[in-house]
DNA sequence: TCTTCATTTAACGTTATGGTTAAATGAGGA
DNA sequence: TCCTCATTTAACCATAACGTTAAATGAAGA
């Protein structure tokens, strides 16, 4: 899965987004974490694992506890993709192909007439 | 499901973001929009059910056509999202609770301690 | 009216997601 | 060493997501 799908499907969870809105305000360990939600220890350490696999978190160990600590570059990436095809729609230019190359967003693209002939 | 786990959700496909990226160029039909990508027909449709479901797109009757029109509102919440996680991350201050009001990340939050004594 | 074409719905299969409980791991303290 | 505690892994279940092909829908044009 490519990285940005990555980033938006770890974000389209409840309690990852409150995970990550938490550590925004510092890092924390993983029983810190869990404490406001009504769910199992191992359904938070699912949701960790998902949240560090799209390299929104890191985790490191402290004595016996692990401590989260938020990284900023995924989400920085996300919110810049959004806020091309924002700026994009408000401008009513007419410059797709550079959108969609600059965003590199042409998974599953179907070969193109105009590419094959060439 | 909750407004910003739908447009994030959404936004967690290529297929789509693709699609949301064609449509800030201007409206297009579904024909338009599936060219591109080596899916079938219905794969297209179920896609702009979803991203119409999140009120990502708005779709419209002309002729025998279903034209698509991309949507601000939700795009702009998602951008605010994470500009607000960003913003707060990068300030360093401790004003979590604030924030946590602000986005309304209390889904599936457990009682608080706090609360059932008062 | 009959046909065509754009799109959707139905039915189906496979893999991913999110939750659970029970057991495993591994560092710290007694 | 042995116990405790924080966290993860394993095994399982239900449901959602995404793809397919075949059939249905519904407006346009002959």
């Amino acid at each position: 899965m490519d990285t940005l799908s990555q980033t938006f499907a770890a974000l389209a969870d409840p309690t990852r987004r409150g995970i990550v809105t938490r550590l925004a305000s510092g890092d924390a360990t993983v029983g810190e974490l869990a404490e406001p939600f009504a769910i199992s220890g191992p359904a938070i350490s699912r949701h960790l694992k998902v949240l560090e696999a799209a390299q929104l978190i890191e985790r490191r160990i402290d004595a016996r506890w692990r401590v989260c600590t938020l990284k900023r570059e995924r989400l920085a990436e996300a919110q810049k993709w959004i806020g091309e095809v924002r700026q994009f729609w408000e401008s009513g230019f007419d410059r797709l192909e550079a959108l969609l190359q600059s965003q590199d967003e042409r998974t599953n693209e179907r070969q193109r007439k105009s590419e094959s002939k060439e």
